[in-house]
DNA sequence: AAAATCAATCGTTCATTTGCGATGAACAAA
DNA sequence: TTTGTTCATCGCAAATGAACGATTGATTTT
């Protein structure tokens, strides 16, 4: 069979969605989360006291959570201090449980 | 300096909840799962007419979702029908809306 | 029995992700 | 100024993901 195959689009909803799933699809950045969720904020020292990986690899970790918007760093030299964005968090809250809902 | 990198192990909460949200993030499985969830059921044909992308592409996609567990595939000869699978997605709903609440 | 239909799977290509060690940049402390 | 601390980034290797066309297997229809 021929199958026209045009360019796909997404609606934002869907990207944005897609795009807080990724950040959310691999359980360490889940346990980071849960983490700063619960302290409110950290440094990263304590993350790569409290979770067996390489630093460099937390490090990247902490960057796709904050690309994706979840999470925010604060430099205070020589220590750089995440929080979780709470405008993020609650669109995320938002449009995972709107997702659900229907 | 020098860590020690043992081996990470994680929650079965954070393997659950990664394991959902990696089948939520490519927009086209959110895209499926929505035609899905409205129609209760579809036909893999259905989602080749609706989605333009090559059929291999859709099949590999619901394949992914039904590896996840969120939807099933009644087979039908000649086709099949996918259906949302109810249990898992209360329990992806609880899971997402328990991680996001605290 | 032959042809048609539908969807899964195979094989390929290319891109992205994951993880690590090593290096670098910024700043503070000695 | 040198040393130390903290974190980001680079460079690499291995694994996984995404997309396609082609093929196969199951089943119906002719």
């Amino acid at each position: 069979m021929q199958r026209t195959i045009s360019e796909i689009s997404y609606t934002s909803k869907e990207e944005i969605l897609a795009k807080y799933a990724k950040a959310l699809s691999h359980p360490v950045r889940i346990r980071i989360l849960t983490f700063l969720e619960n302290q409110t904020c950290c440094f990263t020292g304590q993350l790569t006291d409290e979770i067996p990986m390489a630093q460099s690899t937390i490090s990247q970790h902490l960057k796709e959570l904050k690309e994706a918007g979840l999470i925010q760093g604060d430099v205070m030299p020589p220590r750089v201090k995440y929080c979780v964005n709470q405008k993020a968090w609650l669109e995320a809250k938002k449009i995972f449980s709107d997702f659900f809902e229907k």
